[in-house]
DNA sequence: ATATTTTAGCGTAAAAAAGACATTTTGTGT
DNA sequence: ACACAAAATGTCTTTTTTACGCTAAAATAT
């Protein structure tokens, strides 16, 4: 960084962030509730301009943190929407971001001000009406996600550092909206070399015990070359 | 459009539009020469400002038609580009975009005007320097293209409208720069069910004569959802 | 006309991956 | 000790992917 910038606003971007959790067993988006208009008192994604002299994924993760309080997390650029009519009153163009977090992670770390009343989870599968274009991007980020399923275990984000097979499954299920074979499910993680198989077990309630798993550092998978490294 | 624009620059945001195709057995990218500075005399790919009322998918349509004065032709965002320092002057974040056609329908309507001095057709892997973070642009569009490329047939669009196997495989080649198997890749898209079986063939020059096809409407395949429809 | 050259066109077998499917194990609570 | 609930596990079938070499057809050269 050897140039100077003027925080002078000079173009109306933003950047707007879809962040998934897996809370009560069920797949959430955090959304925030606006303070004025357009679309006062409706929910919308946490999103902010783009300061001039950072990068867009700078503004992503600063947006991030400011919201929810977390770092170091995968965030992934999914589309810019730019249809000249998505904000009622002038032209915006946002590039739009997702992330998967823990929610244990999150204090959402909130203090009601001019721009947002309230914050909270929302079921993906049970939104309310939302700001703008958020829907869509809600939508599309969701379909972005199952796609990077296919190829790469990002589901890890959504848990804790020590889970079950059976709370993997869970998380894939979630995001997928779909059943999975428990058998084949365990064989094709087992087989992929990418969990670390622990010495602990579930002492929770009741029931039988289940043995605990940990990512090992997540590898590429050679054949597809899918995988983050 | 129920809302009247002014046509006023408040932003800067750009995009820019990496157009492929195959000519002399070659991948190749349309480049353009830079008429001013910064980056006098370089080749870039070519792009242009978004206007106020437009859509982003719009304005790189209409760059793409300005360019090459192709219309009708598959599209897709690529990923927007946002580093502060990309641009050497000022902060301008582009939206980036590829496409891939047949260069046989191309007349590259060119005029030398203000901002550019010349427009041709560059090997993608024998690339002059570039300006701005282009190069990089490119790379991905490739990596991107590939991608695609594993779930939809998207090199139809670089070909004619009737074309051999083996015209069609050179393309896959050219792109993925590797060998394919000749006769898995024949079993894969006739069994594909993608293609329609013409009753004529190459009168070409010399050797044996080759069956052409053509593609059926790009039906969605059934079992992975990836094709578009 | 015959031989030569060049590309088109084709099929099978082995290996790997994906999908279907039901019973036994193990700890907890009563 | 028994009932309960979730954990754990293996085989067989189907589908997909990969590897691999010869014959057919036309054009050109002799």
């Amino acid at each position: 960084m050897s140039r100077a910038f003027k925080e002078t606003k000079t173009h109306e971007v933003t950047t707007d962030v879809v962040i998934f959790t897996i809370k009560d067993d069920k797949l959430k988006v955090l959304l925030v509730k606006r303070a004025h208009e357009p679309f006062k008192g409706k929910w919308a994604i946490p999103g902010g301009f783009i300061r001039i002299s950072e990068t867009i994924d700078a503004a992503a993760i600063r947006i991030l943190k400011e919201k929810t309080n977390v770092q170091n997390i995968y965030l992934e650029q999914l589309y810019t929407f730019g249809d000249p009519l998505r904000h009622p009153d002038s032209r915006v163009i946002t590039c739009a971001y997702f992330a998967l977090i823990r929610s244990d992670d999150i204090v959402l770390s909130f203090e009601p001000n001019q721009e947002i009343t309230e914050v909270q989870w929302h079921p993906v599968y049970n939104l309310p009406k939302l700001a703008f274009d958020h829907k869509e991007i809600i939508e599309y980020s969701l379909k972005r996600t199952r796609e990077r399923l296919e190829f790469c275990p990002i589901a890890f984000q959504l848990l804790p550092e020590k889970f079950t097979l059976t709370e993997l499954q869970k998380s894939y299920e979630l995001i997928l909206a779909k059943k999975l074979d428990k058998r084949n499910f365990r064989k094709k993680f087992l087989s992929a070399n990418i969990l670390k198989e622990l010495n602990e077990f579930t002492k929770s309630g009741s029931k039988r015990p289940a043995r605990l798993y940990s990512f090992d550092k997540i590898t590429l998978d050679s054949k597809r070359g899918h995988f983050f490294s």
